[in-house]
DNA sequence: AAGGAGAAAGTAAGTCCTCACATACTTAAC
DNA sequence: GTTAAGTATGTGAGGACTTACTTTCTCCTT
């Protein structure tokens, strides 16, 4: 026997170890016994604290659709001077967050393949809240005279796609990132092709 | 009993009731017994014709692994005249083969995400080879001074994932498409801003 | 301070069901 | 009548979930 931990420090711990394999596995391609190895614990343990392994799968989603950061970040950088910044510092965090931790992103995309009940939330609370604060910050520089008049959630979800493609591209297709591109590089060069795009 | 098959067409038939349900469900979501029922037959059947599940699967792989219409009417658009054609078309198919048939996007991120072995080489075929297709012909307008000089292979890329992005939003997150939008209308706002961006 | 009752954390060893796959057989085609 | 297409019915492994039990902590009583 490992240690004995309270209640509260177990189902987290659980909650843990089963984000790194559902997100690498997916919900059918991981085991409950598997989340139980890899936990140190009985399989019998789990149940002590989720009815299901779906009821699991969704407490997961819960726990990873809380997190505010990404958003909060590029609020503060929105109150900055230029357009570059605000794009700029989306980008980078959406970069560094997935290149140093890829489970949200494989959360996300199983969670909607496989057609998980809580797929909608997660979706809503990620991925949704974020297009609608660049479409908005968009839509604003349009009516400002900054940017030509282009459809603003579409134009926000572009610019969000040369991020998302490339991270999908390195992180799930498993091809190597080229050693000449730094994270920095690479979200600069999309930014100005965006900016150049859209403005007037 | 329905109908007595040859064994090339059942082969076939079993392969595209696969297709179907594999691209919905991801490969262990599905049971060879749902195929056989959907197929219309008995699950010996499947057997009789691939050694094993995965068998099956590989083989649907390999199958959509061999079309090549995308990357060949992208080639004819490129000997046209205007860059915005060229991404224009390539954009274009992309939309209209997603949308009336996403199971390819769906295989491809399913086999991807589940780690299948044959993963690679369906990326290889159907994804890889359009973005050296696009790159090299951004790197010859870079070389011919219409374009900025930018690293083309993550420069195609870029506009690629505006497609990609869009249509992963509609089509795996199910988002509804604003009816605002048709297509062209999207594709070409993808266009302009991406050859706008890279243009001197 | 000791000690013991009760609660909470933990486990071993099932149960039952579903799944991939096998075997032995039947029906239809040429 | 042989061969190919087809089925009904196993079977064994593995998966989610249970049950009955043990160990360890907590804290109240004397």
């Amino acid at each position: 026997m490992r240690e004995r931990l309270s209640g509260e420090e177990r189902r987290r711990q659980i909650v843990e170890t089963a984000v790194d394999l559902f997100s690498r596995k997916g919900f059918r391609g991981t085991t409950t016994r598997e989340i139980a190895e890899a936990a140190g614990i009985s399989e019998a343990m789990i149940f002590k604290h989720f009815a299901t392994k779906r009821e699991l799968y969704s407490a997961i989603i819960e726990v990873k659709s809380e997190t505010e950061q990404l958003l909060a970040s590029a609020a503060k950088a929105a109150r900055g001077t230029h357009d570059a910044e605000v794009l700029r510092a989306v980008g980078l965090k959406m970069l560094e967050q997935t290149e140093r931790d890829p489970s949200l992103m494989r959360l996300l995309l199983f969670s909607a393949l496989e057609g998980h009940e809580l797929s909608e939330i997660f979706f809503e609370s990620r991925v949704r809240r974020l297009h609608e604060f660049l479409s908005s910050y968009i839509r604003k520089g349009v009516e400002e005279g900054r940017f030509r008049p282009v459809d603003s959630l579409i134009v926000a979800r572009g610019f969000i796609g040369m991020v998302v493609h490339y991270l999908l591209i390195h992180e799930v297709f498993g091809v190597k990132r080229p050693p000449r591109a730094s994270p920095e590089e690479v979200v600069e060069l999309f930014v100005s092709i965006f900016l150049k795009g859209i403005q007037r």
